[in-house]
DNA sequence: CGAGGTCAAATGTCTGACATTTGTGGCGGC
DNA sequence: GCCGCCACAAATGTCAGACATTTGACCTCG
């Protein structure tokens, strides 16, 4: 793929390496093929080849791709891909169309480590944890069940589980939260209408969330690992993660 | 902290940024602090200032310190490193003594977290997988008990277990398994006498890594999980990251 | 047909200068 | 004496040009 479709101006080195990092991300080279030479970025975008470095260098260090003196800059395998770094899920975030594959992966790992994590945080969470919870439930139940809030909804969805994981007390799991913008920004563009009335028995996304943040509050690790599977089942459903009929049985034993 | 007591020569930019990361993994530094100079650097170390800035760069990246002009660079919070990248795993797994409190974070996610993937790696294992796990199972088989070859023996548990994200075929699983080495490199390393006999009742760490290796080969998820907490178990209650009375009770519901 | 050499192409590195940002100290006015 | 403004020094950021090194391909010669 040639980068003549790619647009021209954006601040700086740093906002050359997202602008490029976005094209990665959204398959726009495949992996294998060669990236384009220095030469040719800095006469695309008319930077100096310093900012091209630059903002190479950053590509590398965040596994997207290899480059090698001689020969060039390939495409990396996606398992190369560094999906923790922050700055690879903040440019995942605001992708019109990312990987559909890449975000059933991101959200099987959500389905799988999320309760443990609110098992944690049942543990763990202290007054200032609780508070940040309570506030970003008070600002979905704010913005629930109207359409042209879903963006702002969408944000304290996000705050929500961000605030679970922080609960946890844990440096690692903490780093983990900025996997869910991405997953939650993305699943919302998807589905185009993410308030959808529940068909099904599983209940309202809001509800969900509430006894989520009650069973944290009560220190009750059982209730708050069940209703973290609770609040992802039926999106697990959807993405076909999990059966719809194991749903509540095998999964949580 | 001054630079005086960092060894001078060693390999390229690369290698200069391994140096300074793992001086400032070790607490060389402390957060708050201003880093040193780019022409310090360039001085202490005989190398240009490309190198030390490539340096200088890939820290930024990794989120151990921020760079303002006019202002110096400043050593990040704990909090704000990176612990998730491959490199910062990397140059931890080799330092002689990491921050205990970090190895203790990072003990307890994957007590928190080992769990779950072997869940997953029961039911998603496949022949190759389990070719892995089988042989690193047997290296550590056949360096058990000789304090000469714990080096060996660590490699291949590291593998072990890394065999076993890599069987939950999920994505971001896998790319966590680069937080073992550190983990159980350090942990060893700490402990002077890693094979002593067991004076406790949990029965030794080869008996609970093969009941894990059979779980996944039985596709037993249930099986799974208790064998990947029973494996954890013992070094969590020396961590004191859970207490030896509840370790087989409210854990494990 | 194969081994070796030569060349072009690409990335890596160096050097020196200049631009920009930031903090600080001095200077003057009120 | 206090406050605001200005100028300067210090640090990082940026640029441009040249040169070094690695790689792969082509070409030649035995």
């Amino acid at each position: 793929m040639t980068l003549a479709s790619l647009p021209r101006h954006q601040g700086g080195a740093d906002g050359l390496a997202r602008l490029l990092g976005q094209a990665l991300l959204a398959g726009y080279w495949h992996p294998g093929e060669t990236f384009p030479r220095e030469r040719d970025l800095c006469e695309h975008f008319e930077v100096s080849r310093n900012q091209v470095r630059s903002a190479l260098a950053t590509l590398v260090a965040l596994g997207l791709i290899e480059r090698t003196a001689g020969r060039g800059s390939l495409v990396c395998e996606i398992g190369e891909w560094h999906l923790l770094d922050p700055l690879v899920s903040a440019w995942m975030a605001d992708i019109e169309a990312p990987d559909p594959q890449l975000l059933r992966e991101i959200f099987a790992f959500r389905y799988s480590a999320e309760p443990a994590v609110a098992r944690l945080a049942a543990r763990a969470a202290e007054a200032e944890d609780l508070e940040r919870l309570e506030a970003a439930y008070q600002g979905m139940q704010r913005t629930a069940g109207r359409p042209e809030e879903s963006a702002q909804h969408a944000e304290h969805d996000v705050a929500f589980h961000e605030a679970v994981y922080r609960a946890s007390h844990n440096l690692v799991w903490r780093q983990m939260g900025h996997l869910l913008k991405p997953s939650i920004v993305a699943l919302i563009q998807r589905s185009q209408a993410p308030l959808q009335p529940q068909r099904d028995g599983l209940g309202d996304s809001l509800a969900r969330h509430g006894r989520l943040l009650e069973a944290i509050r009560h220190r009750d690790a059982d209730a708050a690992e069940a209703a973290a599977t609770d609040v992802l089942r039926r999106t697990a459903v959807d993405l076909g993660i999990v059966a719809d009929a194991e749903a509540g049985s095998a999964w949580r034993r």
